[in-house]
RNA sequence: GCGCCCGUAGCUCAGCCGGAUAGAGCACCAGAUUCCUAAUCUGGGGGCCACAGGUUCGAAUCCUGUCGGGCGCACCA
């Protein structure tokens, strides 16, 4: 048996969706619904009043329409079937047909000691069914350091990843590096000119149109000590190739870096220049020429603005019409180059060839060319049958404040504030917990003050600080002569009953936040069952038999620390996914 | 002009596949500290879910339109 299987079948919230299931199997079987129903919009999870119970069903109402029954009836029927089971205290019909479950107290007891069978695995699912899933995410241009307008999705697309690997499926994480352009030749260029400048020479200021960081020094160093001054005075031809490979390795090295500092590692790194190399574009162009999908034509003059240069010239244009969008796109230029848009084309296409499904982080800056893409998968499904769902994810800018002032980041002048810089600023936990506090197709501010406040308001330290709480009264305990013991655990009243339902959403939530591919539903799922804690623990200042450490009674201690061990297991797990360190002191 | 995202409390934002009386934090008001971390907690006031239609047993959620904000609209990357 998996892990994930375990979870499954240990669980409430799988335990009792299988029972809604089984009693439709038995209405099904007396010939009271018909076999052959969608049963996908049946829902079982908590009511938004706890007052309605613990668990609540729409099935009757989802159900009864397509059964051609009524909802109450229907309810009735099941409820009766649920009503026999073990651990079911309860079952009302309310509203228009919603079932209401109550469970007996050992139910929700017996999810502490699923919490600590499984242990880093409560919450893991079979749900993705092994499908393999390639998350492309960064991807930045090879053309400097990151900075901060990676940042994001960078996270968002890591947590996506970490998230939908949790949830049972084999998760690719994928940088595609852009090392074809024109943009890299311009960096083999500035290369060059640093490459002169530790030759010796005094190269003056750094011309417009070339990359002006310094960041690019070392790389000119590098080259002069490895090829002395025989590049110094030769042709560009001479020395564009050479150089344009070293410096985008070199600046690779870098993204690296910064990308490790905030935990982040992909499993491949697929180039543009190697597909096209490999001769990938043109396969692509000759299957969809074949499909006629592409073709020769005359491209519209752009309507944003009027270029002086602007000739109609015949090109290779994929018909992305067929797909929904405004326009035919070219996927090479008139000097017979691949435009950035059949290479992507032709990687998407190879991307799709051994993932069940795609995922791409981009910027919202990039949301002009979601359409194109998607119809570069979609047409791969046309011609070849197999369709892979293709998802474009959009993250939003950032705003970098500092003091409430917006910072400014000016890209050409090379004054842009790097990834570094911040996560050595505040931290990679404050980082990546901070971008995952906001859905990220919604702007946000980073204001550097505020992340970093212990207080609150912030939830990085909210959560933080309740895990660390959490530790600290397990220490004491332990400084007392008493552990963790699941012994006396009937003796927990109705505020740990309503942690541990809290915490036992934890499951539905991974599977919830999985489907919708939001990995921030974690975030605030910690940053609620952290309120709760904290909530929970204050409850012991005004009353102190209500702390976790009771004198005199260790049984009892012994069973609060065991809950408390445990929430702070699912606090871990929530935090893993984020890839955010659970801290035990602060 | 066109495309995409956003519009929920004074502010910053959650709100799951349509579900029951729309939530949290900040700010504001009133309280709690011989305490296992008060870096916290308890209670209170505060809403035309931008607006107008539509779909249906039921809409903040789905559809259409309008208004407002952001991003984008090269054979660039």
């Amino acid at each position: 048996m998996t892990d994930s299987q375990m979870t499954d079948t240990l669980t409430i919230h799988a335990r009792l969706a299988a029972r809604v299931d089984a009693a439709l199997d038995a209405l099904v079987d007396g010939g009271m619904l018909p076999t052959g129903l969608d049963r996908r919009n049946v829902s079982v999870e908590p009511p938004r009043d706890p007052s309605h119970g613990d668990l609540a069903t729409n099935a009757a109402m989802v159900l009864a329409k397509p059964a051609g029954t009524n909802p109450r009836a229907l309810a009735e029927a099941i409820a009766d079937r649920l009503r026999a089971e073990d651990g079911v205290a309860g079952v009302e019909i309310a509203g228009p047909g919603f079932l209401n479950l109550r469970l007996d107290r050992s139910m929700w007891l017996g999810e502490l000691a699923a919490i600590e069978a499984l242990g880093d695995n409560y919450g893991r699912s079979a749900m993705g069914g092994g499908k393999r899933v390639n998350v492309e995410y960064v991807s930045a241009n090879p053309t400097g350091p990151m900075h901060m307008g990676h940042c994001r999705g960078a996270v968002v697309g890591d947590a996506l990843a970490s998230l939908l690997e949790y949830a049972g499926h084999n998760v690719t994480r994928e940088y595609y590096v852009n090392d074809a352009g024109g943009q890299v030749d311009v960096l083999a260029r500035s290369a060059h000119l640093r490459y002169r400048e530790a030759l010796g020479e005094d190269v003056g200021t750094i011309p417009e149109g070339l990359y002006p960081g310094s960041y690019l020094q070392p790389v000119g160093m590098a080259l002069a000590k490895e090829f002395g001054d025989r590049y110094a005075d030769e042709p560009e031809s001479e020395w564009l190739e050479i150089f344009r490979t070293a410096s985008v390795a070199a600046m690779m090295e870098v993204i690296r870096q910064d990308l490790a500092s905030l935990g982040i590692h992909h499993e491949t790194f697929a180039s543009e220049a190697e597909l096209q190399a490999a001769g990938k574009p043109a396969e692509a162009e000759a299957k969809l020429r074949e499909a006629g999908l592409v073709y020769d034509g005359i491209l519209e003059a752009p309507k944003s603005k009027t270029l002086d240069d602007w000739e109609p010239v015949e090109l290779p244009l994929f018909r992305s019409t067929q797909f929904g969008d405004d326009q035919d796109r070219p996927i090479r230029k008139s000097d017979g180059k691949w435009t950035y848009f059949g290479a992507d084309l032709a990687y998407h296409m190879q991307k799709a060839e051994s993932a069940d499904a795609l995922i791409d982080i981009w910027g919202a800056d990039h949301s002009g060319t979601v359409k194109r893409i998607k119809a570069a998968v979609a047409a791969l499904a046309q011609m070849e049958g197999r369709e892979v769902p293709f998802d474009v994810k959009l993250v939003q800018m950032v705003q970098l404040l500092r003091d409430g002032e917006p910072v400014k980041m000016s890209k050409r002048s090379g004054n842009f504030v790097t990834l570094a810089e911040v996560v050595e600023e505040v931290g990679k936990d404050v980082v990546r917990f901070t971008m995952l506090t906001r859905k990220p197709e919604a702007q946000m501010d980073f204001d550097f003050a505020k992340v970093v406040e212990a207080s609150k308001d912030n939830p990085v330290f909210y959560v933080q600080y309740a895990h660390a709480r959490i530790h600290s009264t397990l220490r004491k305990g332990e400084e007392a002569g008493v552990r963790p013991d699941s012994a006396a655990i009937d003796r927990l009243g109705e505020d740990e009953i309503a942690l541990v339902k809290q915490a036992a959403q934890f499951p539905r939530i991974v599977e919830q936040a999985a489907k919708a591919r939001e990995a921030h539903r974690i975030a605030f799922f910690l940053g609620d069952l952290a309120a709760a804690f904290h909530a929970f623990w204050n409850a012991g200042n005004d009353d102190p038999e209500k702390r976790i450490i009771v004198a005199q009674d260790d049984a009892l201690t012994a069973a609060r620390l065991y809950l408390a061990d445990q929430i702070g297991q699912v606090f871990r797990n929530g935090l893993a996914i984020l890839g955010v360190q659970a801290v035990e002191e602060l």
